[in-house]
RNA sequence: GCCGUGGUGGCGGAAUAGGUAUACGCGCAGGACUUAAAAUCCUGUGGUCGAAUAGACCUUGCGGGUUCGAGUCCCGCCCUCGGCACCA
């Protein structure tokens, strides 16, 4: 066997992208289909075939719906900006900007050689300006939408690296890179104000084509909930305390409130004087002082232990009149319901911890299945589960559903509770106090709020249309449109810095400015957005940016940023909105995307962000969609070494080596064949030799084919004869249609070994039978033709998709296209035929021309029902449920033929002897003799 | 703790309207070719007993159940990996 010249993939490469074959005209494709894949953060030393991984799966179908005649547009880009990236510039010492350009070549060098199907004319990157120009655009219209917004929130920062974490860099409540304790600072931030969504985007879960999994794991972040709050008297005083709770069924078992130590009321009681002794009130001064200064590490390590202090307060409960003492502790977040709790401690089991630390009297109001309806004195007696109500007034006997409905009914007609749906999904915090993002497009003007308040003349309620900035009130202006895109300064001293502020408001030159309304001084906002939002409209991008021209070398496509401003700024100011809404009504047809693919760690908030702003898109009337991707489908984690391929663990492994020396298209079947593409897989390298060998015994057996026919002229009988090779292609193609559109692509490969293997048998027996040598003359019977031209053809149609290459060679020699190099083919025959040179194989002139015949673009095989199904079948016969014996038998056997064959076999004769039976017989499949009955 | 995955030969993994368990590939063993090696090809390969290509028994994480028949369905556990987690 001989190898194959694996070396021609770059060859194919490069006719594809000149000749555009994978740039669709999108304003004129008439069965479009968008084929999106997850765009990679560029950040880390390159691609790993972990990504390609996903990549190759994702690419695969989308050259199965090219071929059955979709236009696929399938595109690519680098979610470039972001923490991502800026910590690996810290990491090896680099500009970010710098790294980018470095990173860019190398991600699109390894995407260029994995031999996808990308729109190489269409790329994008997140921090070309010509791009965040739209994320910035897109910020401004939020806020406009009264979606964004400026708050006060706690945020991580390390007090080491002197920065502010994002959420994702705090890891057990120390930082990630220098493993400091992180802690907690109150900073005016942005949001979205993504909770005014929540109950759509739950909703709309509903209709969508997604993998059930990341469903699940949206539902559960939305985190629905019904309940109530109850509005609770503070003895002795007109104040009130709201408690939200979803089991108010159990309220008669209430037997104390308890306050996050950031409530306001526990203000209220360290400002105004109440009945509370001096002593108290410095207990509870100094407790909310502690728990505030408390780190993310202290409080894990205290663990489940609950800390808390008595205010000397009371809270009535309406119900029965009893006083409930009010406490104040930390295991009671703000963030959650009304940041005040009414505890339970018979059926909540944190409530039953600080009960029990605290001496807190404990009441059973629910009998669980187990019956147990003693008093609840330890933790494993803590009724948490539906049961059936006591020591509970009007509520007793109903079961805790029942109970739940009537006394909410109960409270509201009183007027003591009001029904309340919480929400687990928190606003998006959006500010980064980083460099490597786009600059948040917003000025900050004393004098405009100065004029604004004046007319006013009381400030807004919520007080969030000022910024504070430096103690002073700042009126928030948006950058006008035709000044984007704010660009991101090139800054020498980029690394994050210690303070409330990033690293741009060290920039004279970028902070100050003036205010484009009154144009007195003003200042920038100096923080940038973060990554999620770069990632949450990109799939818009890639129609929007379409309108670039095209280049055709890849790592030239894209402009870096910096490079590209001069250009932005010489731009004529364009309307922003109508060139957005232009090049979605003329490119809208590809959308919402068909078909996306990526990883199941972006469940949460990459899909939800995205489908967020798509709502708001629709909103504001800029598309037409609610949902941006029609079909989801998550890839698995391909493993290494037992574990997830990280820096960390060291398994990381990169394809260069694996494609130089196999190739992209045997790297490509061997990491699809790893396991089933939604469940992951584990790679080890010693199958892919396996894999090559698979490819080159196509190969052979291709070219094997082609030299039979160079000598013999072309077949006449186009079609596949024999019953079993027809039955063989049919089944095949089916296996292969179906497992693709299930993503089984494991499977898919599996069936074509298997047919391989046929194909190889089947020539084998046929040149042996009819002892054919290639200088004799053909023989005279056409079924000894080793394989036939449709059977070749289906072959490589339908291994195009796992391995483009190999069969897009195969395909042009197949098609007389071939000679344009010295081949194995043509040394073989010269070799092996004396000096004949076929006449139809003629050299031709070395052909990349565009407009050759791809396979990438041949209709894929259709089967015929018919030919799947095979004629004979295999007759299992079990005895007593046992497998005795197997039988070939005709299709279709009665059960009176099939027992009367079964009898025949002596085996089963043996069994039968003598005994009463009964039959169970299921058509072409199995016959069961049952003894004992 | 909660939610979600998955548990099948030496290894990666096939097989679910309940019906031939271990497809396909890797590895391994033997053979052919070769001066030799590599490559390639052929044969074999779940386990135990057995001379056997006779036959029997066992086998899909563990324990029960339903069924003529269970990897697949039901009940009760154990473990892996992934995500969330003091969310009232």
């Amino acid at each position: 066997m001989q190898d194959y010249p694996f070396k021609i993939e770059r060859k194919w490469q490069e006719a594809w992208t000149s000749g555009k074959l994978f740039s669709p005209d999108l304003v004129k494709a008439r069965t479009p289909f968008y084929n999106l894949m997850m765009f990679p953060y560029p950040s880390a030393e390159g691609l790993h075939v972990g990504n390609m991984y996903a990549f190759t799966g994702s690419d695969i179908y989308g050259r199965f719906k090219r071929m059955q005649g979709f236009d696929v547009f399938e595109p690519i880009g680098l979610d470039g900006f972001g923490i991502h990236s800026e910590n690996y510039a810290i990491k090896v010492g680099r500009h970010p900007r710098q790294q980018a350009r470095i990173s860019q070549k190398n991600f699109y060098r390894q995407l260029y050689a994995t031999g996808n199907a990308y729109d190489w004319t269409r790329t994008l990157a997140t921090y070309d300006p010509a791009y965040y120009k739209w994320t910035q655009w897109i910020f401004i219209q939020l806020f406009k939408k009264g979606l964004a917004y400026r708050a006060r929130a706690p945020v991580n920062f390390c007090p080491f690296d002197k920065t502010v974490l994002a959420d994702e860099q705090v890891v057990d409540g120390r930082c990630e890179s220098c493993g400091s304790q992180v802690e907690k600072r109150d900073l005016e931030q942005w949001f979205f104000r993504i909770t005014d969504y929540a109950e759509r985007l739950l909703k709309n879960l509903e209709k969508l084509d997604w993998s059930k999994r990341v469903k699940i794991a949206q539902r559960q972040w939305i985190g629905k909930k019904e309940g109530i709050t109850i509005g609770y008297q503070v003895a002795g005083s007109r104040l009130q305390v709201g408690c939200w709770t979803s089991r108010p069924d159990t309220n008669f078992g209430a037997t104390f409130v308890v306050l996050a130590p950031e409530h306001e009321l526990v203000s209220e009681i360290l400002n105004i004087k109440y009945q509370i002794s001096n002593i108290k009130l410095k207990e509870v001064k100094s407790y909310v002082k502690r728990a505030k200064k408390k780190t993310e590490q202290e409080r894990i390590a205290e663990g489940r232990d609950k800390t808390g202090v008595f205010t000397g307060l009371y809270a009535v409960n309406n119900l029965n009149g009893e006083k409930l003492p009010i406490w104040v502790s930390d295991f009671v977040l703000m963030e959650f319901g009304t940041g005040a709790v009414v505890a339970v401690p018979g059926h909540d089991r944190r409530d039953f911890e600080f009960a029990q630390k605290f001496g807190l009297p404990i009441k059973r109001v629910v009998v669980g299945k187990d019956g147990d309806d003693s008093p609840i004195t330890k933790i494993d007696q803590v009724q948490e589960e539906e049961g059936t109500m006591v020591n509970s007034d009007f509520l007793n006997g109903l079961d805790t559903h029942k109970a739940t409905v009537k006394i909410m009914d109960y409270l509201e007609e009183k007027g003591w509770g009001k029904r309340k749906t919480t929400y687990h999904l928190r606003d998006w915090l959006i500010s980064r106090q980083r460099y490597w993002g786009p600059p948040i497009p917003v000025i900050y003007c004393v004098n405009c709020w100065k004029v604004k308040s004046e007319k006013l003349k009381v400030k807004s309620e919520e007080g969030r249309d000022f910024a504070m900035i430096d103690g002073k009130e700042h009126a928030i202006i948006p950058v006008p449109e035709k000044d984007l895109p704010v660009i991101l300064p090139d800054v020498k001293d980029w690394k994050p810095r210690s303070g409330a502020r990033g690293p741009l408001a060290q920039v004279e030159s970028f902070v100050k400015t003036l205010c484009p309304e009154c144009g007195t001084a003003a200042r920038r906002e100096t923080d940038v957005s973060d990554t999620f939002l770069d990632s949450a409209w990109y799939y818009l991008g890639y129609l929007i940016l379409g309108n670039q021209k095209s280049k055709i070398n890849p790592s030239t496509t894209l402009r870096i940023d910096g490079e590209q401003s001069r250009t932005i700024k010489n731009q004529k100011f364009r309307n922003w909105e109508l060139e957005f809404r232009n090049s979605l009504a003329r490119r809208g047809q590809w959308l919402p995307v068909d078909m996306y693919i990526g990883g199941a760690e972006h469940s949460v908030l990459h899909l939800l962000y995205s489908r967020f702003l798509t709502m708001a898109f629709y909103d504001l009337g800029l598309v037409s969609f609610e949902e941006p991707f029609r079909k989801f489908r998550a890839h698995g984690l391909l493993i290494a070494q037992g574990a997830k391929m990280s820096k960390s663990k060291g398994n990381i492994v990169s394809p260069d080596d694996y494609i130089a020396k196999y190739g992209a298209d045997a790297l490509r079947c061997y990491l699809m064949f790893c396991g089933r593409f939604q469940q992951g897989g584990d790679f080890s390298d010693a199958g892919i030799a396996g894999m090559h060998r698979f490819l080159k015994r196509v190969w052979n057996l291709v070219i094997g084919q082609l030299g039979y026919w160079a000598v013999r002229s072309a077949p006449k009988n186009l079609l596949t004869q024999e019953p079993i090779s027809l039955h063989m292609m049919h089944k095949t193609i089916r296996r292969v249609t179906e497992d693709i559109e299930s993503l089984d692509y494991n499977t898919a490969i599996a069936a074509l070994m298997e047919w391989l293997n046929f194909l190889e048998q089947k020539v084998n027996i046929k040149y042996q039978i009819s002892n054919i040598k290639y200088d004799q003359k053909r023989p005279s019977d056409i079924s000894l033709e080793p394989l036939g031209r449709e059977e070749t053809e289906t072959y490589l149609k339908l291994l195009a998709p796992f391995a483009p290459h190999i069969t897009e060679e195969l395909w042009s020699r197949l098609s007389g296209n071939w000679a344009s190099r010295p081949s194995a083919l043509r040394l073989r025959l010269e070799e092996q035929s004396g000096k004949t040179r076929p006449k139809n194989l003629r050299a031709q002139r070395p052909n990349d021309r565009i407009d050759f015949q791809s396979i990438h673009t041949q209709p894929w095989p259709k089967y015929d029902p018919k030919l799947v199904e095979s004629k004979k079948i295999t007759l299992v016969v079990q005895v007593d449920g046992k497998l005795r014996d197997r039988l070939e038998a005709k299709k279709g056997l009665g059960e009176k033929d099939a027992c009367k064959l079964a009898l025949s076999s002596q085996k089963i004769k043996k069994y039968l002897a003598g005994a009463n039976y009964k039959v169970v017989y299921i058509k072409d499949r199995l016959i069961n003799f049952v003894l004992k009955f």
